[in-house]
DNA sequence: CCCCCCCC
């Protein structure tokens, strides 16, 4: 039986924080620690023949080999993995060496005695503290310069850092908390408050990744404030002291039976050198946009595509939770031909600019199905970039640039109201010929049409002020205002439009509606200035609305059959306004008449 | 300690 060699006196260089790659060491004895609560430690009395140590510790993910019988007395062990820390206040305590992977040699049952007469390292002799060139170990001296933006005077960060020791994502648990890992941060949340019967505050998360595994973090309130700016996705981090709870798996998707929370103890810091290690980039599994209508509803979708067209930034308040959203649809195509409806929300949504048609990447959207569409959502850790700089979005910006966006005619998303590149073209004599609005639901079409008549009569009305009301107010005097529907008075109102005209394209004219947003839109002022126009001043609100007489817009519009007494109507909603896109325009016509005619190439 | 993402 051959035993092997132990790495002799490489413990003394260890404890004074030298970098050894894979020393071999014995088992002298192992002990379970009595420790608080329900975490399982074990001690162990380790040796390499010359100088031993008492104060090394088994990472808890190896706690299953002492069940196994590995690590018995004797047991000849390779490191494979290691962190040397100090414990005990301030760092002046006695330094420990926390074993997170280790390869067992030779079993303590074939070794069967102690390796020569090992002391305490603690005496250990120069010779033995210095890097011997010869030796057939691999290592090197720690660095010495202090870390970068090191927010904590913290040993087992500074000494896993400069050793280059990290745990696994895959390996961190509530019972293990002497750890740092070493990962991408993946996506990141916007800052969000929140108040409930429990308190109040704020907080933002992140999903973070190694080669191990992944595993999503919360900061919340200080911790939120502290760290905000520094996380940024595609960064790579080393971080530590975060508190560990098993995820509530019904709100996250990631492949970790635990999730992070960082407290006053955490400490990130940036790591900017990461040529050659192994954190993986983010990868996309990129689908043309054609191929998201054969997939499954709620599925996860990466894509990239130009976005062709922006919504407007809406606002309202959800019906099942009273809380206000934020959100902006935007419309992506690509070089499948096709188009899909992307929503953004929050910051995403307001701050998006798409009237340069970037490019936009998307990882981890939801695909909603809607009336037998698809159309994607940006959700919690979901990641939109905007102009990456990848091949892929290069392709597409010089295909979108020489015209290729222009007959996209595969359309994902189903039609909708406020969405613009499904809506089917049709003039206002042909919607009225095709019964267009008789049926339970409305139909939606759009047309170029020109604004013959704008009535100032009940253009506006006095609204609830609260924002999410828009209920007529009445009148009570003395400057007192009811909302019926809020059951409440209120010292003001707000002014809300409902713009009344005749609009006409070459076929026909129809009376149409606005509401507040189209009506603001179309006027060039707020509800506001409209209403305090047509109160107080008529000449404004003439130049006001004069204004708008004889322009001409792509109306996208809403056609549904309501019943008044005895009476149907035929109404004509405008749900939104878009100046006329001349080339766009241009190629329906060109098409129309190429049906009309079967003269003309195909393109 | 959050965990909401509507409507059509």
């Amino acid at each position: 039986m051959v035993l092997a060699s132990l790495s002799t006196g490489v413990i003394a260089r260890i404890m004074h924080g030298e970098v050894v790659d894979a020393p071999v060491l014995q088992i002298l004895a192992i002990k379970k620690i009595n420790s608080a609560a329900d975490s399982e430690r074990y001690r162990i009395l380790i040796s390499d023949g010359k100088y031993f140590n008492s104060y090394a510790m088994l990472a808890s993910q190896l706690n299953v080999m002492q069940h196994n019988g590995e690590l018995e007395e004797f047991t000849i062990v390779q490191l494979d993995k290691y962190v040397t820390s100090l414990v005990g206040k301030d760092g002046a305590g006695k330094r420990v060496l926390i074993i997170s992977e280790l390869t067992v040699v030779n079993p303590g049952a074939e070794v069967k005695s102690k390796i020569g007469e090992p002391v305490t390292y603690e005496n250990a002799a120069k010779q033995d503290l210095a890097p011997k060139p010869a030796a057939t170990s691999n290592s090197k001296p720690v660095a010495k310069k202090e870390p970068i933006h090191n927010n904590n005077n913290n040993v087992v960060m500074n000494s896993s850092i400069n050793s280059g020791m990290t745990h696994p994502i895959s390996s961190l648990s509530p019972y293990q908390n002497k750890w740092v890992i070493k990962a991408r941060v993946t996506s990141k949340s916007g800052i969000r408050t929140w108040s409930n019967a429990r308190g109040e505050g704020k907080l933002f998360s992140m999903d973070l990744m190694d080669e191990s595994g992944e595993i999503r973090a919360t900061a919340f309130k200080e911790q939120c404030d502290k760290f905000y700016d520094l996380i940024q996705v595609d960064s790579v981090y080393y971080i530590s002291k975060c508190q560990l709870k098993p995820a509530n798996k019904q709100y996250s998707s990631l492949n970790n039976a635990y999730e992070m929370t960082f407290s006053g103890e955490t400490v990130v810091q940036l790591c900017e050198d990461t040529d050659d290690d192994p954190i993986p980039e983010i990868k996309y599994n990129l689908v043309p946009i054609s191929d998201v209508s054969g997939m499954e509803n709620k599925a996860a979708v990466d894509t990239i595509g130009i976005c062709k067209e922006v919504g407007e930034l809406q606002s309202f308040v959800a019906r099942t939770t009273n809380k206000e959203f934020k959100k902006r649809d935007i419309t992506l195509v690509d070089m499948s031909n096709s188009a899909i409806s992307l929503t953004l929300w929050g910051d995403d949504a307001v701050n998006f600019d798409g009237h340069v048609q970037p490019v936009i990447l998307v990882k981890g959207t939801r695909i909603n199905e809607f009336n037998g569409g698809k159309s994607l959502s940006l959700g919690g850790g979901s990641i939109m970039k905007i102009n990456p700089d990848i091949p892929e979005a290069h392709k597409l910006r010089g295909w979108f640039d020489n015209g290729g966006g222009d007959s996209v005619a595969n359309m994902v998303s189903a039609r909708t109201g406020g969405g613009s590149f499904s809506t089917e073209w049709m003039t206002l004599k042909d919607a009225r010929a095709r019964n267009l609005g008789s049926g339970d639901k409305p139909d939606y079409f759009q047309c170029k049409a020109v604004v013959h008549i704008v009535k100032q009569e009940n253009a506006f009305y006095r609204a609830c002020p609260q924002s999410d009301c828009n209920k007529k107010v009445v009148d009570e005097g003395n400057d007192q205002f009811r909302c019926e529907k809020c059951n409440a008075l209120f010292p003001n109102f707000k002014y809300r439009l409902l713009i009344n005209m005749s609009i006409g394209d070459w076929t026909s004219n129809r009376w149409v509606s606005s509401f507040n947003e189209v009506g603001e839109q179309l006027l060039g002022h707020t509800s506001q200035e409209v209403g305090e126009a047509l109160e107080n001043d008529p000449a404004k609100a003439e130049q006001i609305f004069s204004a708008l007489n004889f322009t001409s817009h792509i109306f996208k519009l809403r056609c549904k059959n309501e019943v008044y007494g005895d009476m149907t109507r035929n109404k004509l909603t405008v749900q939104s306004v878009a100046p006329i896109n001349h080339k766009e325009y241009n190629k329906h016509l060109l098409k129309e008449l190429q049906e009309l005619t079967g003269i003309g190439s195909s393109n």
